[in-house]
RNA sequence: GCCCCCAUCGUCUAGCGGCCUAGGACAUCGCCCUCUCACGGCGAAGACACCGGUUCAAAUCCGGUUGGGGGUACCA
C-alpha cells in the first residue's frame, strides 16, 4: 500500500488564519489516521510580502495547535526545499519541458489588452479566456514586441476539446468543460516567478503528493492543474475539496468578522486542545451525539467521507463554551500554568512565584475554575484577591449598600469576622444566623453587602471562599473602608 | 457575463427511501440547586428554502426556481 502523503501550503501573510488552520488540521488527522506523511510547504513566492517572521507566525501557531510535521521547516525530507522561493529553478525547468513539448508559449500581450478583450467577452454573455494571439508569433512579430520592450510570459497551451473530471473525495465527480473553462492561463509571469497553479502542481507531483485536501476555493482551478499534471506526465493525486468558513453574515469569515488568527485567540485565552476540537467540528462530524474529543479520538475517528458539502458559519459561542469544557478538566497545576503569565502580566504575581504565593493562586483557581470561558477572564475575576486596588461597581453600591441596615449589619459581620477563630463556613455561618434573626433579614440581605465590600461588585465565589481566601486582616480592612465610604456618602 | 459548488432548528450538524410525530450540541427561555455569578440537573421553544416529478412510500432520488458561496488575475 503506498503511503498516505498530504501537505498543508500556507503563504506567510503574516498570520494564520482559523480557515487555514483547519485546513491543516484535516490534513493532519487525515495523515495521523492512514500513518501517513504530513509535509509544510511556505508558498513565499510573493517575494514582497513574505519575510522569515511571518513565516514563523505560522510555525508557532501550528505547534501551539499540535500539529507536527513529518517534513518541511526545519525537518529536512527526501523532497525539499520545502519553500517555494528556493525552488525557482525546478518551476523554470518544467516551464521549458512545456514549451519544448509544445504545451506551453511566450505570451507578449499586456494586462492592458488582455482587460479590454476579456471586457468585450463579458459583453458578449461569453467566457472569458486568453485567444491566443500569441500562440504563433513569427520570429519578427517577437524581435518587435522585443524591441518595444515587453517582457513574456509563458502560457500553458490549454485541451481544445473533451471535459476535464475532478473525482472530488467530498464531491464526487465534477466535470469542466475544456474549452470554455480552461483557458491557456499563465504560468511563469514576467518577473520569472511561477503562478500559483503552476507552482502548486510542480511541487506537489515532486514532493510525491497523493491527496490534495484543501479549500473549496480551489476547486475550480483544479481542471487547470489536472492538466498540467497530464501534459507533464505525472500522476494525479486525489483531492478533498472542504467547505469554506463564513462569518455570522454568511460572507467568507475575514478580520472584519473580528479575531480570525490562531495566535490572537491564544493570547485571548482559548487553549489548544478547545480550538482543534472546535475546527474540527467545522465541516466534520462523526455521529449524531459526540461533539467532545481527545486528540488521539480525532485522529481514530476522522475520515475524509464525513466532511459536509455546505460552508460553515464560525461560531464563538460554541468554541467559547467548549473552551470552558476543557478548562473546567484540566487539573489545577496545569490551570494554574496556563493562568500565571496572565496574572503576572496584571502585576498580580512576580516573575519568580513562590510556594506560599502559588498555593494562593491554586487555591483561588479552584473556586474561579468552573467560572472561567477564556483564560483572560482570570484577570478581572481575580483582582480583588491581590490588589485592594480595585473599583467599586457603583451600580451595585446604589443597589445593595443603600438598603436599610446595611452598616449595622456590616458592623455585625466585622465583629462576627473578628471573633470568629477560623475563617470558614462552619465557624461563620452559625453567626451569620444569628445575625439574621437579629436584623429581621433573610441570608442574602447579609451576604450581598458583604460581598460588595469585599469584591466591589456583586458577582463572586461562594461567600465563605471569598472569606477565606482573603483572611481576616484584609476583610476587616475592607469593611472597614466600605463603612468610610458610605459614611461618607450620606 | 460565463462556469463550478452548496441548501435540515438562529449556528454547527445527525439523517445516505419506510426506524422521522426529524436526533444531538451551542445559543435562547423556564424550573431546580443556591448567598450572587458560574458549574450541574430537568424541561421548553426552534428546521427539512420553493415548485414539479419518480415511488406503494421522500428530508432522503431526478429536474427547475430561488438563495448563498466560490472561481473566472502576470494573488495564493
Amino acid at each position: 500500500m503506498n503511503t498516505v502523503r498530504v501537505r498543508f501550503a500556507p503563504s506567510p501573510t503574516g498570520y494564520l488564519h482559523v480557515g487555514g488552520a483547519r485546513t491543516a488540521l484535516f490534513n493532519w488527522l487525515y495523515a495521523r489516521h492512514h500513518d501517513g506523511v504530513f509535509v509544510l510547504r511556505i508558498e513565499d513566492t510573493d517575494l514582497a510580502r513574505s519575510t522569515d517572521e511571518a513565516t514563523q507566525v505560522i510555525l508557532d501557531a501550528l505547534q501551539f495547535l499540535g500539529m507536527d510535521w513529518d517534513e518541511g521547516p526545519g525537518v529536512e525530507g527526501d523532497y525539499g526545499p520545502y519553500y517555494q522561493s528556493k525552488r525557482l529553478d525546478l518551476y523554470g525547468k518544467y516551464a521549458d519541458k512545456l514549451m519544448e513539448m509544445g504545451r506551453a508559449y511566450k505570451c507578449y500581450c499586456t494586462p492592458e489588452e488582455l482587460e479590454k478583450k476579456r471586457e468585450e467577452q463579458i459583453k458578449q454573455g461569453q467566457a472569458t479566456h486568453y485567444d491566443r494571439h500569441c500562440l504563433h508569433l513569427t520570429a519578427e512579430q517577437e524581435a518587435q514586441y522585443q524591441a518595444e520592450g515587453r517582457t513574456p510570459v509563458i502560457r500553458f497551451k490549454s485541451l481544445d476539446e473533451g471535459v476535464t473530471e475532478v473525482d472530488d473525495m467530498i464531491r464526487g465527480k465534477v466535470r469542466f468543460d475544456n474549452v470554455a473553462q480552461v483557458d491557456d492561463f499563465v504560468i511563469m509571469k514576467s518577473d520569472g516567478m511561477p503562478t500559483y497553479n503552476f507552482a502548486v502542481v510542480v511541487d506537489d507531483a515532486l514532493m510525491r503528493i497523493t491527496h490534495v485536501i484543501r479549500g473549496e476555493d480551489h476547486l475550480s482551478n483544479t481542471p487547470k492543474q489536472i492538466q498540467i499534471y497530464q501534459a507533464l506526465g505525472f500522476p494525479v493525486p486525489r483531492f478533498a475539496h472542504i467547505p469554506m468558513i463564513l462569518g455570522p453574515d454568511k460572507s467568507l469569515l475575514s478580520k472584519r468578522h473580528g479575531a480570525t488568527s490562531v495566535m490572537q485567540f491564544k493570547e485571548e485565552g482559548y487553549l489548544s486542545h478547545a480550538m482543534v476540537n472546535y475546527l474540527a467540528l467545522l465541516g466534520w462530524s462523526y455521529d449524531d451525539s459526540q461533539t467532545l474529543f481527545s486528540i488521539p479520538e480525532l485522529i481514530e475517528k476522522f475520515s475524509l467521507e464525513r466532511v459536509s458539502k455546505n460552508p460553515a458559519v464560525f461560531d464563538i459561542q460554541k468554541l467559547e463554551w467548549m473552551n470552558g469544557v476543557y478548562i473546567r478538566e484540566l487539573s489545577l497545576e496545569d490551570l494554574y500554568s496556563e493562568i500565571l503569565p496572565y496574572w503576572q502580566q496584571a502585576g498580580f504575581l512576580p516573575q519568580d512565584v513562590n510556594s506560599e504565593l502559588k498555593d494562593y493562586g491554586l487555591r483561588i483557581l479552584k473556586e474561579l475554575q468552573p467560572r472561567l470561558k477564556l483564560l483572560a477572564d482570570a484577570v478581572d475575576l481575580a483582582r480583588y484577591f491581590f490588589t485592594d486596588d480595585y473599583e467599586y461597581n457603583q451600580e451595585v453600591v446604589e443597589k445593595i449598600l443603600t438598603k436599610p441596615q446595611t452598616k449595622e449589619i456590616l458592623k455585625y459581620i466585622s465583629e462576627a469576622v473578628a471573633n470568629a477563630s477560623v475563617l470558614d463556613e462552619e465557624n461563620l455561618k452559625p453567626l451569620f444566623k444569628q445575625g439574621l434573626e437579629q436584623f429581621g433579614v433573610k441570608m442574602g440581605d447579609l451576604i450581598q453587602p458583604l460581598r460588595v465590600a469585599l469584591t466591589g461588585t456583586n458577582v463572586s465565589p461562594g461567600i465563605y471562599d471569598v472569606l477565606a481566601l482573603l483572611g481576616r486582616e484584609r476583610v476587616l480592612e475592607r469593611i472597614k473602608r466600605t463603612l468610610e465610604m458610605l459614611e461618607e456618602r450620606s
